[in-house]
DNA sequence: CGGTATTTTGAGTATCGTCAAGGCCAGTGG
DNA sequence: CCACTGGCCTTGACGATACTCAAAATACCG
């Protein structure tokens, strides 16, 4: 961790960024107040470690900005991916244990460090904190199914219409990652075919081979390589051949939404 | 769920079997007092439904025997497979929201259910069963993962090692699923091959092929269609790829417990 | 502008999904 | 006790899909 970047004099900017973080503004004032005196701010660059498998984390962490790869280290050296932390997402065990992954920059991003001891005593504090964090386990834990049902898809096809439609749903409005259109939404896919091969557990061939059949049916269309533009997404749904319990109607009201927030 | 068979009299029992249940063994013995007196116990048979997607559990439920599937529906009816909950296990909401898939029985099961404000309320009043919770929730993410990474092996083959590998170690010393012998360990798949191929994302056909495959290579025998002997288990682990954060080594070592263990 | 990493494309083979038929087992009723 | 039935599991054949290996094209970075 020696190496990691310290953003600089984090207390001159009242409790540092943590105090005006969209996902914590529902917190008492003067929890987010202490939270920001605790707050180690971090930056790491794209690829940089964070933390790794079986470390036991001295801290608990917090994705201000970014996305960050956790993955798991099979026992022929390569890495698995079985998730991805967003903006909002806490880590490291709240209560005990180690890491059972490793934790890794896919984009340059921004961390907080709460060290445990205090963020603890914090939680014990505050109701509202601990809620906070469960409702971060329970969602991570909706997540986690998520990719299940998609993993369970036969067809690569079908598991990249899924990866995309989370993208969408779950990653909204993280980052920049989607972006819409005069009538269709602009997706950016935070990570490399390799990573990707990864976590839908197939090759980069395939999922080369996968965009391809998905912009040939006329679902999305490849601006650039790692720009994905959805133009059906209700054949897409289809191709993701079902739910995780978002119908095609969930998705046209998303659309709808990201349309109003105006393209920037 | 009104259909459900109440079992008899649980209170002249001094609180029912929550009292006794091995894994709230730690909890103080007034709080398993008070878990006794507010549980009310189901028992529900093979392929019930105990609870729907969507519906607002009025309790948490907590499985003392047997095996419950959790499925999500797809938006073509088809019910697919995100995980098991086995002894131990709690489901419903322990916070709020409601419940993201069905539970149905796979096997005869006994649930006891808790009412969600006294239960809430207790969680509240004891840290040590605040923790069990919490402990449980962290327990189901670490399995999502863990199904994760099996689901994303691009071999039907692989992905049933990995299986068999997760209820070997995740599920040791559930009912009665692990079975050693003298060289070897007995497993009882506790769910029908239609099942375990919507949850290993094929089909049936591909399931069998995939055990034959695994037989023929000597890592297992199948005995009776669902009672797979292990006879290899590090042949097993690298079939299935990798790891999940339990090597060879770790599975020599549960070997060799289950062979002290007896067999009975 | 070169060098590297990432992505795409192509050809051949293995695996898997699909459809269809047959076998095994348990429970039922004679 | 035995035949019958229905559910579950296995087997076989064939076509579609995806993995493997290899090479070319593109983007990225200095």
């Amino acid at each position: 961790m020696s190496e990691h970047r310290y953003i600089d004099d984090c207390e001159a900017q009242r409790g540092c960024f943590v105090f005006n973080d969209r996902h914590l503004a529902r917190l008492p004032e003067n929890v987010r107040t202490e939270l920001g005196r605790m707050c180690n701010p971090i930056a790491v660059s794209a690829g940089q470690t964070v933390a790794s498998e079986g470390e036991e984390l001295g801290y608990v962490g917090y994705v201000h900005r970014g996305v960050v790869r956790m993955q798991k280290t099979l026992s022929d050296g390569r890495q698995h991916i079985v998730g991805l932390l967003v903006e909002g997402d806490l880590f490291g065990r709240v209560f005990d244990g180690a890491l059972h992954f490793t934790l890794e920059a896919a984009t340059d991003a921004e961390i907080c460090a709460f060290q445990r001891g205090p963020f603890e005593a914090l939680v014990m504090e505050s109701p509202e904190l601990e809620r906070l964090v469960m409702l971060n386990i329970l969602d991570e834990l909706d997540r986690a199914r998520d990719w299940m049902v998609i993993l369970a898809n036969p067809r690569v096809r079908g598991r990249l219409a899924g990866f995309l439609m989370v993208v969408c749903t779950k990653f909204a409005g993280v980052d920049h990652l989607v972006r819409s259109n005069k009538n269709s939404v602009d997706v950016k896919v935070p990570i490399t075919r390799a990573d990707l091969a990864h976590l839908l557990g197939t090759r980069t061939e395939s999922i080369s081979r996968g965009f391809k059949a998905l912009a040939d049916s006329g679902c999305i269309a490849i601006t650039k390589a790692n720009r994905i533009r959805i133009l059906d997404v209700e054949a897409l749904a289809a191709e993701a051949g079902d739910d995780h319990a978002m119908d095609a109607a969930s998705l046209r009201e998303l659309v709808q939404v990201l349309q109003e927030r105006r393209p920037d």
